[in-house]
DNA sequence: CGGATTTGACCGGCGC
DNA sequence: GCGCCGGTCAAATCCG
């Protein structure tokens, strides 16, 4: 029964879980990185993600208490940018020098009207190449730089 | 001028 | 009970 309890996930979590780790890039990605198309992620029923191309593996957590039934994932870039361009519009509300950790952690909060989805980006703690986003929560509306769903005459992404 | 950032303060949970 | 630690608030500021 104790097990439910510390299933919360530290940064070592995401060591142990290359899931593709043959997708390595010099570091002149960073700036294709933005405007990359994003991967929908369905690990649990109900839930759905849209993590960059590149990341190189995900952790999913089921939230308890309160929450329970929500799910959180993160997942594992390597970028040297932090912000990366999702599809989303986020507010960032908050800004924490972690222990153990040199590198502050960033919060962030999508802007839409009633959506709860937090977001998290921090770098991890040696390789400063990499970095953790933990997304929580689920999106009030679709993703608004969603191709598929865009109106056929507009295109204001990806539009080189 | 309106909305996003910034940044320290504040606060609640947890471990000792 | 207290202090550490992580998450959020909010006021001032910045920026397009």
């Amino acid at each position: 029964m104790e097990l439910n309890r510390d299933d919360h996930l530290d940064v070592e979590d995401f060591l142990v879980l290359p899931h593709l780790e043959t997708h390595k890039e010099p570091a002149a990605t960073c700036s294709s990185l933005k405007a990359k198309p994003s991967i929908t992620l369905s690990p649990v029923n109900g839930s759905r993600w849209d993590l960059p191309r590149n990341y190189e593996g995900y952790v999913v957590e089921r939230m308890e208490g309160e929450d329970a039934g929500k799910f959180k994932v993160s997942f594992r870039t390597r970028s040297c940018i932090e912000i990366m361009d999702d599809g989303y519009k986020w507010r960032k509300y908050g800004k924490k020098k972690i222990k153990n950790n040199p590198n502050p952690r960033h919060y962030y909060r999508c802007s839409r009207e009633g959506c709860k989805v937090k977001k998290r980006v921090e770098r991890e703690r040696e390789d400063e190449q990499f970095v953790i986003t933990t997304y929580e929560g689920k999106h009030n509306h679709e993703n608004p730089a969603a191709a598929t769903s865009l109106p056929p005459h507009q295109n204001p992404l990806g539009y080189h």
